[in-house]
DNA sequence: AGTTAATCGAGACGGTACGTCAGGTCTTGGC
DNA sequence: GCCAAGACCTGACGTACCGTCTCGATTAACT
């Protein structure tokens, strides 16, 4: 059915075909997870219907079941590629600044109400649904990590005692934004990111002493 | 709802007829409660529908609908008053301890699935019902004002420094808490309480020198 | 709906209740009745949705379901009962006189176009759906004793011999009928019926003979 | 599709290309009606899907819509060629006999519940598909005239009068068959074969005396 | 004691969204 | 260029819940 001699090896390995008919859509994949995006952050993400989705991105319904087994699962993957917008790690030589503009960066970016409400969603579908649960873990894992980076360059240039609790300090910064975030009774804006910094230096410096 | 006044007529001829009819039968109201936390406690709780709280409470569903206004509102109710199961504040005269006590009991109660469940389930609801959303921000600031003050009794001891940002260091405390609680990435145990405890005790300190 | 007057030993002889809740609603009924025999004559048979027909009857889906099993039994009685327009049989005194006008009576009702769709589909939804079938069942066994009473009424004025095979005349009358208006090679006019009734006269004289 | 014999002057151009790419395949043709009959047959007629015959057929769907517009035109193909079991007309030298035996042997054929099945589709499928109606009025034209031909016969013999109106027999025979098939209140065995054969031949004398 | 009226459990009502299934078209790689 | 496979868009299906309305029964204050 194949061409033998172009992989005579392969055919021992793989005697019947791997695959016929057309290939899986790329664009109409795209096209979804651009258009959750813009549901979640312009309408009400309440009312967020796969129907709606379909239509925003030009695509039947059964495509977006090809592709996902469950609307939190697009959902969270829409939210992960759209709000996961890569807050970078500056390094201007002074570890201070660097958390504290990090922060600052951060916070900026949930200025946005469309982000706010789009990954409170995300939170919303990652309690009942477990595809969504996935995509929050390896989102916030992510996130996490570039954290980490940037207090391991603390630890190095001596403004972290070296037996930090990273992984608690890392919580402290993460869980004071979400609490925030999902709570609502405090403001999210440059003030708070700078108590929260101030926070996190202080009491990893004591840590160590 | 509309307004006797207007219809001054009505008055002169009723004037003192103040209600008749049956009473609310607040047992009714009780076995919603129940049942909601049961059923968010055991089953799944994707699946909670008006007609199977109707159902485990023995109660018709216009009777949830006359006392609360959305399934949002009756979830968040039963949660704070399952859930808010209370966490006292000890007074052994070292606050230190009774801090780190504090938290450990907190996360003694954050042991069992159903709760945890159910509180997830209280903030995925705040998310999009703005009945719930209410109900958690009740909820959550009768838990801050409960750790208010006993840091308040850190400050008059002197563990803790008089300026310190006491609303940070509360939302630190809640933010770890539910950041692991919603994202489920470490552990809520005895050992995350007491480097919690240390957390907070530390930065307190130092903030004041 | 019950007696009261039977009260205090009800109890014990009826213990549990009868019926509870909102009692069914006929007009809704006869709105989807209605609304689907108008859809058969006039919009095309093909086409025709739940959707459409809960639109049209301004009902919700569900109520169609509550009262039908299957699309093809609501259609089958929808039909039934739109087109059993009842043909009288007539007694002007001569039995031959009495016939043919049935049958031209018949055949005038089908050449309304929309009856003529609504039994085609009636006869086509038979074929696949069992509820259709037994409406269909019914539809014709009413229509063949009708026939039956005025053949009868031949036999007693002596127009038919005794022992004329009735059924199988029926069959005839209705079989030509059915057999012309689903394959469509011949006209069902007032000419056709003619012919028929002389066919019935003439072989059911002869038969005794 | 097209007529190559339209464009003389494309063969000067391209004198040795006959034709390229792979020639339809009648195989498949054959394939695909032979499974859709046996799948009409055995199967639940409802659930004849286009996929089904695909499978069955081990074709391609694309392959059913290169010969067929529609699946109600490869139905009746189908069934057409399967159901279109000829039934000879046999030449005993007498006409009665002849025509009793064409029906008895008709009636045969329709004990095979498959065959009866499948003739019920193709009357069902006519009501809503334009192409299967043509399917089916040619099927059943071709059956008319192999009857009138017999029917013609026995006129020639002298026992038919030759002003016996063919056209209403032939509907009277075809019309018992198919009423009694499609609404199944009477059987369609050799005795009612009988009785039918006899009508026609009761009335066919009596209309020339 | 009788009247009046709001509540109760039950369940039908008009709707909206779901996830699946089927239809007919388009695309892919192989022949 | 035909073929099998299968992804694509479309649209109907039957189900699950929603929040409201209606039913007979019950219950409690006011007459």
């Amino acid at each position: 059915m194949h061409n033998d001699l172009a992989a005579p090896t392969r055919d021992v390995r793989r005697p019947t075909r791997q695959h016929t008919g057309r290939r899986r859509n790329a664009a109409a994949r795209d096209a979804i997870l651009q258009a959750v995006f813009e549901l979640l952050r312009n309408g009400g993400g309440s009312g967020l219907t796969i129907d709606a989705i379909a239509g925003a991105a030009g695509v039947g319904r059964q495509t977006i079941y090809r592709w996902w087994p469950s609307k939190g699962a697009v959902m969270a993957e829409a939210m992960v590629r759209g709000a996961g917008a890569i807050v970078p790690v500056r390094d201007s030589g002074s570890f201070k600044d660097d958390l504290a503009q990090f922060l600052i960066d951060i916070f900026a970016v949930l200025e946005d109400q469309g982000i706010r409400r789009a990954l409170r969603q995300l939170v919303a579908a990652a309690q009942y649904d477990g595809h969504a649960a996935g995509a929050l873990a390896e989102f916030t894992a992510q996130r996490r990590a570039t954290l980490r980076s940037l207090l391991e360059r603390g630890i190095a240039s001596g403004d972290l005692s070296a037996d930090a609790n990273l992984g608690l300090l890392i919580d402290v910064a993460y869980g004071v934004l979400w609490y925030r975030l999902l709570v609502g009774h405090a403001p999210l804006d440059a003030g708070a990111a700078r108590d929260l910094g101030t926070h996190l230096v202080a009491v990893a410096r004591r840590a160590g002493e």
